[in-house]
DNA sequence: CTATAGTGGTTACAATTGAAACCAATGTTA
DNA sequence: TAACATTGGTTTCAATTGTAACCACTATAG
């Protein structure tokens, strides 16, 4: 358990990049060691994956929506949604029904069983959260927020545009 | 391009849960839009996955280590190193030098060509992340080490003790 | 109306990833 | 030195994911 490094000395070259301190890779496992706890913790109790989960978690706040509305408030694509969403209503978690209006729309909810299931994991998943907000100091959290929003801009950018060089 | 939702009516139940405001999900899109930007640049230009990025970034500046010294330092498992390896091993960026010592293992570094290209990556890397902190505010940039820091910790208890409830 | 373009959603296929089994070499116990 | 456990690393197989093609329907233009 001893992760020394002794074979080998740090070149030292001025510019050499320390990947522990890199943002974007410490971004990274941060967000897999976290969703890998989580996904566990739904996994196990519920066997719901986690896009699943997030679609769920948004037809619980929001009634009727379609795939491409989920599309819209997830993040997710296309693809994921329409996955998530079969297999949720193989088990019974969501509702499907044609939109008369346009007969190619689905409009989607939570079933009972759904709604019952949402019930139960929304403290649990509350539960982590503040369990990670608690490690925090009340300045930290305070800041957390608008950190993450212009990380989040900022990232969006490059994808519209690239970084500027 | 308009994301309002009209069909549906916000429940507002008192304890829905937000996604947009809940911090896993949260770190997980910021997480893949900087990964996925970042992947791009790599890839279009030095044909370099993230994991191949990874095991160069760490061997430029510790020589001579093995593929489980890589995994200690990259927080990456044992499968993806090998595989990162043996591609960057067939496109010539790093040597493979069996240890006398110890047959099973192998020693890793960069070859000649392996080096030039880390020298090019280690800017372009850089310019993304001091990207990322020019849209932080001073206050926010002096933070953010620490919280992810402590996010870190939290994370990785779960892993060990799982979260206790 | 027809032709054509656009949208909602699914399917098919390839690439990526993870878990477990595995092989070879070393270390340990007796 | 035979037996067994451990370690370094690779392979195999299944599950997950991303991209593109696709089908059905609706909207628009002549």
């Amino acid at each position: 358990m001893n992760s020394e490094i002794n074979r080998s000395e740090e070149t030292g070259t001025p510019d050499d990049l320390r990947l522990e301190k890199f943002l974007p890779y410490r971004l990274s496992v941060l967000s897999n060691r976290v969703s890998n706890a989580i996904a566990q913790a739904y996994g196990q109790r519920f066997e719901l994956t986690i896009p699943a989960w997030r679609v769920m978690a948004i037809l619980g706040r929001f009634p009727d929506l379609s795939a491409a509305e989920l599309v819209e408030q997830t993040a997710m694509d296309k693809v994921a949604i329409s996955r998530a969403v079969s297999v949720l209503f193989k088990n019974d978690y969501i509702t499907r029904s044609e939109d008369p209006a346009d007969r190619r729309r689905q409009v989607l909810n939570l079933s009972p069983l759904g709604r019952e299931v949402y019930e139960r994991i929304v403290p649990l998943a509350q539960q982590y959260e503040n369990d990670l907000m608690a490690s925090l100091s009340s300045d930290e959290r305070q800041q957390l927020d608008s950190i993450i929003e212009k990380l989040m801009d900022r990232a969006q950018a490059w994808a519209e545009r690239g970084l500027i060089d």
